[in-house]
DNA sequence: TTTGAAAGTGTTAATTTGACACGATGTAAA
DNA sequence: TTTACATCGTGTCAAATTAACACTTTCAAA
């Protein structure tokens, strides 16, 4: 796997095709996304912040580039990918200061760029910030709080919110955004954050107790200045036989 | 909008990027699909078949592209379009005779192609297959009957059947496949033909006209060897009602 | 010991789903 | 003209699902 991905860096960029990766994190209270900042390349004067993403290389399949620059970038592997969709409006880079930093890291920056977009879940407390170079500038934004980004990346961020928002309400992803062990309270709170409204309590943990998807474990949270709260564990088996059986409908 | 069309067609091609749309018709009878016949171009050893695609232009957007090739194909404009995604295999020009037939009508065949891939609805009787000359060699097949096809173009029919499975399940976006005026089998048939599953009859009928979708008409179906069955159009007012307030489960 | 803050828990009414069968109505053939 | 054939069109009921709703418990910190 390490020797494949040698093998694809000999190769040329593509310039004209890019990946960019909308990286979902969960701080237990907000859905967050990570974005890098410009700013500390170059003084800049256009929109600091912008997702991370990078040329695919012309001989590398587009889901190979996905997980290579989100491997950069985090130096996390086996992360839950998917496809959002390209985006190919030719006005994207739309301001001169965009062009200016492309300038910087690419070699043919005017040439037009066709991005294809990935969303991942990642455990955030897994991400260590500082764990490559690509990642020196990096940073973890609430979602909701975030207006404007550089290039299209914007509307790619919507797009991707809507395509999790989809696929939450289909299958059960997201665990993927949850520490191992987790609570019920946090669970229902990621799921509101991600479809953006309120889920009643009592009806939302009679929900997910019916797909026998998570299994209480014998601890308990700690240190908390609350009734502390039952400790839940995602059960992997279970997702496998709800996934594979034609299983089509989450219920959110 | 042709004025549009005209100053995209004066730009370069690019030779990285195409566009391949999946375009399906309903003949009342069953899900079908254009494609184009490639033996007619050129013996041929490969797979004959193919989906309709081409490169988009450099300052052109993928959507545009879409419609282009759409409208070159069959003359059409004005279509529901939506994007599947992007394929993007290094290796899914595989076999010599592809790679032949490539170089017949591109420039540099060798180049990596990333193709982005579209799925239309159209109206079949509104397709004359004669229109133009591109569209010389295409026809329509039977969906459920299409075991290969050339290049990737298999694999993103799935992704295309997948994508507009999920679709109809949300939105009532079925009326681009029918005539203006439909019976309830008609519409009864296509969504079975759609899901890939029997639909009970009395339940179909009941949800579709719960959601005030579709009116009927005073007209009845006629020359018909049985017992004529009532007509009804598509009701684009209440559709957009649907749609814009937040409306996102048709129920299927 | 009191207070604050989140955890955890059930019932009920309304709605939706799924299963199921037969008479009506037109054309075409006998 | 009668009959056969093919599809149209229709209703009920039981089961499952959804939505709305409030109070007691438990721990830590003050």
């Amino acid at each position: 796997m390490n020797k494949e991905l040698k093998k694809v860096n000999k190769n040329a960029l593509n310039p004209n095709v890019s990946v960019d990766c909308v990286i979902f994190g969960f701080d237990l209270e907000k859905l967050t996304v990570l974005l890098i900042d410009r700013c500390r390349n170059k003084r800049d004067k256009g929109i600091k912040l912008a997702l991370p993403g990078n040329l695919i290389y012309t001989n590398e399949h587009l889901d190979q580039a996905a997980i290579r620059v989100l491997d950069e970038l985090t130096g996390l592997k086996n992360i839950y990918l998917e496809q959002v969709g390209a985006f190919g409006n030719p006005d994207r880079i739309s301001k001169d200061s965009d062009r200016e930093w492309l300038k910087s890291i690419r070699a043919e920056p005017e040439a037009s760029v066709i991005t294809v977009a990935y969303f991942s879940l990642i455990k955030m407390p897994d991400y260590l910030p500082q764990a490559s170079s690509f990642a020196k500038t990096a940073g973890w934004a609430s979602v909701s709080e975030i207006n404007e980004l550089a290039f299209d990346h914007f509307e790619i961020l919507q797009a991707a919110k809507e395509k999790l928002k989809q696929k939450i309400k289909i299958q059960p992803i997201g665990f993927n955004l949850l520490p191992e062990k987790f609570t019920l309270s946090q669970l229902h709170r990621l799921y509101e954050s991600i479809l953006e409204k309120p889920l009643d309590k009592r009806n939302f943990r009679r929900k997910i107790q019916k797909l026998e998807i998570i299994t209480s474990l014998k601890e308990k949270q700690r240190g908390v200045p609350h009734k502390p709260s039952q400790l839940f564990e995602f059960k992997e088996v279970r997702y496998q036989e709800l996934t594979q059986n034609g299983f089509d409908n989450f219920g959110f």
